[in-house]
DNA sequence: TTAATTGCAAAACTTTTGCAACGCT
DNA sequence: AGCGTTGCAAAAGTTTTGCAATTAA
């Protein structure tokens, strides 16, 4: 059903959807919510949330969540995964290396109708890695 | 420092690990904590978290995040990954089919060390895919 | 006009934590 | 005895939601 309403073009939608497009970050709502803010003072966290589902909804934005974490959101459709550092608590992207055809092998050994996965290796980035590591 | 802590075996953390490694069905710490409370009727949340915690942190239980949900706990830590069912919220094991070396693979590509990653894929079960799907 | 969307605030949920009492070792 | 652990309850953090006002189409 709410695949069958009329969206609006907001300026708050638009404004969230562009701040998630500059950075590379993958920033969490409130994180991206103080990004927005600069923009329109007065926005809320419920805007940045029902905004989040919705274009999650759409697939115009990725929900990545990594552990207790808040989730982060990824301006990248496209296919690919993720690093996350768990000291920096950073996320980067990998460019992805023909994971594709798992989909199929998973849905045909498993009897489950695959929509999309997630690959994400947890670890210490190249800055976190040479520091002490707790 | 946590890891020099020298640990006690209370019944709490017994109980938790042994209910844990008695079902399937990959629990929150909500359902594990009603499954725990069947045998030890005062125990806390408190208890649940901060075992959970400590035997996550001796690798001894997994943790796994998918989207905003609570996490899931997995009493089984031999690599292996999952299918979780966008409908009923299942989640399901599947057998490893060597993807370990995807660790070294990235770990060289981008400068990360790589301590575990986690595989995750979505879709709807044998079950709920048959039914209409929201 | 009108229905989707917003800001606000309260609520719902999940997880952590301070503390005194308890119980392994 | 010593100190890791527990139960309790409060707090912290994250996300959702009801509602009246606003606004895009």
């Amino acid at each position: 059903m709410k695949d069958r309403m009329i969206r609006r073009n907001t300026k708050q939608r638009q404004i969230i959807l562009d701040e998630l497009g500059k950075v590379k970050t993958h920033p969490s709502a409130d994180t991206l919510f103080k990004m927005v803010r600069k923009r329109i003072p007065d926005i809320s966290y419920g805007t940045i949330y029902r905004n989040l589902n919705l274009l999650k909804d759409e697939n115009r934005v990725l929900e990545l969540s990594f552990g207790k974490h808040s989730c982060r959101y990824d301006g990248t459709v496209k296919e690919h995964f993720h690093l996350f550092c768990l000291k920096c608590e950073n996320v980067f992207d990998v460019e992805e290396a023909g994971l594709g055809r798992l989909d199929k092998k998973i849905a045909d050994k498993m009897n489950f109708r695959v929509e999309y996965h997630r690959l994400e290796f947890f670890g210490y980035c190249d800055s976190c890695k040479t520091k002490a590591v707790a």
